[in-house]
RNA sequence: GGCCUCGUCGUCUAGUCAGGCCUAGGACACAAGGUUUUCAACCUUGUAACAGGGGUUCAAAUCCCCUCGAGGCCGCCA
């Protein structure tokens, strides 16, 4: 494999919130960059607008990360408390790193290449609103630029002092050349009236400072590329590669956000999506890789972890937006949970059958009895179910004392009622002579079987099927009656009797 | 409204940079058939797209122009 150790990407969330498929999306592609190249992934939280922190999102985002298994590696050397939880390497944090952007606009002040601005937020609004009635786009019009007096007001931002004349372009890596004339180009606040910086400050000096060599980013920063590039021209730095990647588009069209409905990724894993279905579902969202394709053969597309970062390349990914829809996704967990092996797949299932049937109990562990039972279980709707949770809904008959159900289910199309009775029957006498031992799928079949050939196939079969589930769909009839055990089994066959003789109508 | 970006099946996409191998390939979804007591899984088949219009060329999904459409940004948010 190619190595490139000093390739070096971040991903920069906000602690606003719980990240969902858009913003993990951007820390998985830059994962994949930095395990492709051997390189570095950092971990830097932007908490510089205090008004939005949300409480607990920064474990939130931790949390994310971590059960995708996108660790990164380094962080800051200080350790607080409250985050020693937090792994190995604690994540940069900008509300400590203060003084480090306080000093390095200092620096810009002095060059000139920023300046004080004074004007209060009722000015900037009245003219915003004016330059959008008049169609025009709303910029600040620089009238705190060469201010000579500065005023004794401590209230004032730092506004970046962009050039009036010729233009910014620069080459993306997804999107190729990319030019803005400086004209369109706002002077960005870089330091706010409360002294914290804006995004725009602190990304791009602890972009430099921590030698960041490629900023892959959401589509949604394209337009404040060129800001970013004025900042590393005025502190002549070198500037980093730019990835900008497409956007994710919800079902309307529009941007992925929790406004519009975007689930948390941490709700995706309490519903039973694995990581790894996720993940590969995720990078098919705007990349693809490189394959040799014969025409008429079918493409893989599960790649494992492994593979993912062999061959991701921004080179393949894609320029316009994807929108976002679950269909797929539920397909691929559907496909992952399939592979699993059996023992793997009870021991993801059993947190949530604990929970819905075994509540008081003892934790049901590998050495318990009903572990086993939960084992058989489980094995019996392996393929039939998408994600985790769905276990619970589809297996409650197994759990429950008793079925409830309405006689006319018991009916295979035109039956009547003596038939349905007389068949189970039949099932009930052969079964009941069974040992406990010989109680296998295997044995059942046989002898069910052999008493189709007289009653029929879907006489016998369908009607015994639900006296033991009282469904409508469900796993083999056998494979459950085996799964039950013979006492459970006896007890329903019996119990769908009696349902179907004392119903008086239904079954006419 | 201004600036920027993007436009291939319903959705994710291959093909576009280096025009012909494209009667446009695959995946999901959908439909039909097979298997089957039901559901699922699996197998086979099918429906379905180059936004529109002009160029350039022997030849255009691919290059150029225009139109239309979609999205992003336009905060002392990130």
């Amino acid at each position: 494999m190619l190595q490139n150790p000093s390739v070096r990407v971040r991903y920069a969330p906000s602690p606003t919130g719980e990240p969902h498929i858009g913003n993990i999306r951007t820390a998985l592609f830059n994962w994949l960059f930095a395990r492709h190249w051997r390189g570095r992934f950092i971990l830097r939280i932007e908490d510089t607008d205090r008004a939005r922190i949300a409480f607990g999102s920064l474990e939130k985002i931790i949390e994310s990360l971590n059960w995708l298994g996108l660790d990164w590696d380094e962080g800051a050397t200080k350790v607080k408390n409250k985050l020693k939880s937090l792994g190995p390497h604690r994540p940069y944090v900008q509300s400590e790193r203060l003084e480090i952007y306080r000093r390095y606009v200092e620096e810009l002040l002095e060059k000139e290449k920023a300046y004080r601005c004074f004007c209060l937020p009722e000015r900037l609004e009245k003219m915003r609103k004016e330059q959008l009635a008049q169609g025009r786009a709303p910029m600040y019009d620089g009238r705190c630029r060469e201010l000579i007096k500065i005023k004794k007001s401590k209230n004032f931002v730092i506004r970046l002092k962009v050039p009036q004349k010729g233009k910014v372009e620069f080459k993306d890596l997804i999107r190729g050349k990319v030019e803005f004339e400086s004209k369109n180009i706002d002077d960005q606040v870089l330091l706010k009236s409360d002294g914290w910086p804006t995004y725009h400050l602190a990304s791009v000096i602890d972009d430099h400072l921590m030698k960041i060599t490629h900023v892959i980013r959401g589509e949604e920063w394209l337009s404040s590329a060129p800001k970013h590039l004025l900042l590393y021209q005025a502190f002549g730095w070198q500037p980093p590669q730019f990835a900008h990647l497409p956007i994710i588009l919800g079902l309307d069209r529009s941007k992925l956000s929790k406004r519009h409905g975007a689930i948390s990724i941490l709700e995706y894993k309490e519903q039973g999506y694995l990581p790894e279905a996720l993940i590969n579902f995720m990078v098919l969202l705007g990349w693809s890789p490189k394959i040799d394709r014969i025409k008429g053969k079918k493409e893989k597309e599960i790649f494992s972890r492994e593979e993912l970062i062999k061959k991701f390349s921004l080179d393949d990914v894609q320029k316009s937006p994807a929108v976002f829809n679950a269909e797929k996704l539920n397909w691929m967990n559907g496909y992952y949970i399939r592979q699993l092996n059996l023992e793997e797949l009870t021991k993801k299932c059993l947190p949530y059958l604990q929970d819905k049937y075994f509540p008081d109990k003892i934790l049901i562990r590998s050495s318990v009895p009903i572990y086993k039972y939960v084992k058989k279980i489980v094995a019996l709707e392996q393929e039939r179910i998408k994600k985790l949770s769905e276990i619970v809904e589809l297996t409650n008959f197994f759990f429950a004392e008793k079925l409830n159900y309405d006689s006319s289910l018991l009916k295979w199309k035109k039956m009547t009622k003596e038939e349905i009775v007389g068949n189970l029957n039949l099932a009930l006498k052969k079964l009941i002579g069974l040992k406990e031992k010989e109680f296998k799928r295997r044995k059942i079949k046989e002898i069910l079987m052999k008493i189709a050939e007289k009653t029929g196939t879907g006489e016998l079969l369908w009607p015994f099927r639900v006296a033991l589930t009282g469904r409508e769909t469900s796993p083999g009839p056998f494979e459950i009656a085996e799964a039950l055990g013979k006492e459970r089994v006896i007890k329903r066959i019996k119990e769908a009797i009696k349902l179907a003789e004392s119903d008086l109508d239904k079954l006419m």
